[in-house]
DNA sequence: CGTTGGCACTCGGGAATGGAGAGTGCTAAA
DNA sequence: TTTAGCACTCTCCATTCCCGAGTGCCAACG
């Protein structure tokens, strides 16, 4: 069954006024929300047949009405009004991702934080790199028994290690190795990285001593973990709210959200530029079935890929949210990808989880 | 006025009491939790005079007792039995530290978690370098328009950037530049990178393009932060304590915690093996004038010092927390500083804060 | 003189009580 | 189809009341 425009408008303020007040909102409020000219009566008949349709509910008979996940569903995908970021917004959005221009690491992580800041949700990112191989291998003598592994990884991050070793080598031992790490070791995933290979990379060194795998299980290394970096900031916002007043409830959120291999599993597959709303019982996560998740995902450049999130209540102001997000995606993919903004930067487009 | 040892068995009681239940205690628990001979009246007088001196105090006349910041500096200071760790926990502190061998800055930060999760509090770290200056510059040249700085710094951190520039150089002017800079910016401090310095060494290398201005200021970026770093986890954990259950609380110290410039300003300087403990109100912190924070230090070679230490209520279980967080310190000093534990590891002394 | 039992007193916390207010559903009239 | 009116329901808040835990003091005792 279609909703009648009348309806519509009704449900629209009865979310809004939710969202603003966190208390459940009654005829009145919504007539005056709604500018509605027809009496609250009306209103009341209206609100009957939206709750016997499943939008709204009732904490208990007489008390006003609440959106259910059905109604907060049908307002991101139909009702909500585009929300335009103010210029003030995207000015203070602007100058925060000028300034942070720190190593991509942190870069990502003050990202996060920024959308704490903007939002007052706990944020979350995500940056699942398509597949991490390196691009370059350098290794820099510094005395007999120690030297630096240096290697380039694509997406243009750098990653380092320091090496101590019981018995000394040589200047040249370490060239030899590097040009055959650079040969046979570049453009690999980790997966690629064999004993064969190794084996046969010893042998083609002449490294008698065990350098060779040295070398290799830090690539390894590297390559494991460079892919998945999950980091939430702010997760104290939520105390703030009516909603986590039972602390409890908080802790078990916070803690849910502090296990970055939780996050890792959140859906992750948005088109660049689209922001995704996850509802209350929409996601999998039992510790999350009474929040909400939002999502953008930005270009970092390289086939790699990252996600930008917030966790709020069900109630959070999703077009707010969903502009600042999409915007500091938008401008994270830029500055990464270097490039163009990605399709739809600016504009926001909406995909939400319609079963 | 000395205290009697009956006083004192008393004191001890209330105050061990007291961590395990979180509630005012009454001369009969005493009576039983002491093992002593008397009755509860005759405890009763004891307490009264223990009150009289300002080592307990009473949310109201007729509750029971609650240890004040100076009942609790007697007890860490004299009364409290020093804990020996359980093989368990030994065994457990040091699994743990042996599988994590990340790099250094994350080894801190996972050791950070980890006390956390022996102590269940929030755990801080914080890495105080001595001064930290640049043992070694490496330029990697990749092509005519990019290269690599690649820094070993004093405690064998190596820290890297990848610079792009929109016009090209030589390979030779790298190997230039990299001579210069080995010349004259190392083993100084970030206060000597003057400009003089920076022009100097322009002139010394020939360089035209301001490659050595990019140089210099990631060095001096470099040496700023590298000294600081601050971090903390677990701050979920005090959720779940009585005294936080009012939201707001909570609320205030974790955002407290979470401004990680904040941690900076805990008094640190405490010897190795020593664990500091700061009681409520003897905390400069406002915010933190109703919590207790343990410290202990550890030696991270190169003149380099850091501090591990958790937060929690006044009423935490002390010697537990101050012999975890010992062995702690005392085990990544041997990690980090290679050599032999610092003297008093495996002992526990208590420094305090007295007046 | 320190210790003990007894007793009156105090105070916080939880249960019970009783409006007040907000909001609903229903009915009858416009 | 909309509106006004009305009885009903339920939460929230403040008030009251009682119970129990614990104290302080006093008088008696070894």
């Amino acid at each position: 069954m279609e909703l009648s425009q009348r309806q519509k408008r009704i449900l629209r303020a009865v979310v809004e006024e939710y969202i603003d007040s966190a208390e459940p909102v009654g005829s009145r409020t919504v007539q005056q929300r709604a500018a509605l000219t027809c009496s609250p009566a009306t209103i009341r008949n209206e609100l009957a047949e939206l709750t016997r349709e499943g939008y709204l509910e009732q904490p208990h008979t007489s008390a006003g009405r609440v959106p259910t996940a059905k109604g907060y569903r049908l307002y991101v995908n139909e009702l909500m009004r585009e929300r335009a970021l103010t210029d003030d917004e995207t000015e203070a959005i602007n100058q925060k991702l000028q300034t942070r221009m720190a190593q991509l690491d942190k870069l990502i992580e003050d990202v996060g934080r920024m959308a704490t800041e903007l939002t007052s949700y706990p944020a979350l990112t995500i940056s699942a790199a398509a597949a991490v191989t390196v691009k370059r291998f350098d290794l820099i003598y510094l005395d007999q028994n120690s030297f630096i592994i240096v290697l380039l990884l694509t997406g243009d991050t750098v990653k380092n290690k320091l090496v101590h070793l019981p018995f000394s080598f040589s200047q040249n031992t370490l060239q030899r190795l590097s040009a055959v790490f650079n040969a046979s070791f570049t453009g690999i995933g980790e997966e690629a990285v064999t004993a064969e290979l190794i084996d046969s990379a010893e042998r083609a060194a002449g490294d008698t001593m065990g350098l060779t795998s040295v070398i290799a299980s830090f690539v390894i290394e590297t390559l494991a973990t460079a892919g998945g970096g999950a980091n939430v900031s702010g997760e104290a916002n939520l105390l703030k709210l009516p909603e986590f007043k039972d602390p409890d409830k908080a802790h078990r959120l916070i803690n849910y959200l502090s296990d970055t291999a939780n996050l890792a599993k959140l859906p992750g597959s948005t088109d660049f530029g689209d922001v995704k709303v996850l509802i209350g019982p929409e996601n999998a996560a039992l510790e999350l079935k009474d929040s909400s998740v939002v999502l953008a995902s930005y270009n970092a450049g390289d086939n790699m890929r990252g996600i930008i999130g917030v966790v709020g209540p069900t109630r959070m102001d999703y077009s707010a949210v969903a502009a600042k997000l999409s915007y500091i995606a938008g401008g994270l993919s830029k500055l990464l990808a270097g490039g163009a903004p990605p399709s739809g930067y600016g504009k926001l487009m909406i995909k939400g989880d319609d079963k």
